[in-house]
DNA sequence: CCTATTTTGGACCGATTGGTCCAATTCACC
DNA sequence: GGTGAATTGGACCAATCGGTCCAAAATAGG
């Protein structure tokens, strides 16, 4: 009972995360969520409470659509090695006139307010832990199938590969030559063998 | 002639420079700076022009002094590969009761500014050009001398650590823990064998 | 001592910050 | 058609934002 909802609260939060992924938290103002969510400062503050709140729920539905998608990716069932080379070269594929190079909003996160914001520094290491974790079940069965070679411990590996893929992500922010890039990965991959 | 000068510019500059590490470019405001500079608001627009004029002269001073560093290490004639592996250590040593974290500040501006800020962009990739040019020096004197074998071209390789160590900065950011970010460091280096 | 030159403290600026509050609105239910 | 419950628009808030400006202060050269 009562007056409805005049908006979406799961879209107008993907537009709060949109305007978080792209300029930064410190850099988002309050009018710029408002504009982007198409609702107005009593409805916001009504539904997520303040901007914080706001940042971190955009958060974590981030690394939870994140996590989701190296799940599925895991679960595919392709070849391991493969797989991981698609996962690394998403990241550096230009969305060719999109010129906005969001990056990885965890590792953005992880830059900007991690070491000053505990919240924020539970959820990138959670996100960073389950990332670590699907790598490590992904480089597992390539070992078992022979794909990857067994040189080095999957556990290694599994932190290798989220490490490199921050990497990667700076890298691309940074907007780095795309020979450059392709050289890295090239690089990063021979660790498989 | 003139009233003389009550500060010391270079000071200044550094402490300016290490306020806008600690806290990123948006979120350190100019009482902040002038705090931490103990300068007064006319003599800082005197001498430093605005915020983000400010900011570009710490940036470029501290990428300056970090090329300077490499280049010392570069040059002082040691393993090529031990001086990789202690460039790469060094970013995931805990400095053990200092809790700033604040990582590298080029790494800082590349995911903050680099994306939107054209002056920010030049600056993280002449740095980050000159890191490369250094690290494939070494590597190359490496080969020559046989340490490091010739799987990989310098290039790629040299490449291919500069990513690496932009993803340990952002590791060491997200405080991962000591044993994951050892792996790292040891899986990262088996590149070079 | 006087003056030209430079630096300094701080008053002041309009704009914007994140956030609160309440009356007006809009519905479901009786 | 009320009435109670929920949502909405927007006025309002003190604090802070980056930046300007000028008179006071402090020096060197004459």
């Amino acid at each position: 009972m009562g007056r409805p909802r005049e908006f979406n609260a799961d879209e107008a939060l993907d537009r709060a995360l949109h305007v978080f992924w792209t300029k930064g938290y410190a850099s988002t103002s309050m009018q710029d969520l408002l504009d982007a969510m198409g609702l107005s400062k009593s409805s916001f503050y009504e539904f997520f409470g303040s901007k914080h709140d706001a940042f971190m729920a955009a958060l974590r539905r981030y690394g939870d659509r994140e996590v989701a998608r190296l799940d599925a990716t895991v679960c595919s069932g392709g070849c391991a090695r493969r797989l991981i080379e698609v996962q690394l070269r998403s990241v550096i594929e230009r969305p060719s006139g999109d010129g906005d190079r969001r990056g990885c909003l965890t590792v953005n996160c992880a830059v900007e307010l991690a070491p000053h914001d505990p919240t924020v520094h539970t959820a990138v290491s959670s996100h960073l832990d389950r990332m670590e974790e699907l790598f490590h079940r992904l480089i597992a069965r390539g070992q078992e199938e022979g794909g990857i070679s067994r040189r080095h411990d999957a556990r290694s590996l599994a932190r290798y590969f989220v490490n490199a893929l921050c990497g990667l992500q700076v890298m691309a922010k940074a907007d780095r030559n795309t020979q450059a890039l392709d050289d890295v990965v090239t690089t990063i991959l021979s660790a498989l063998d």
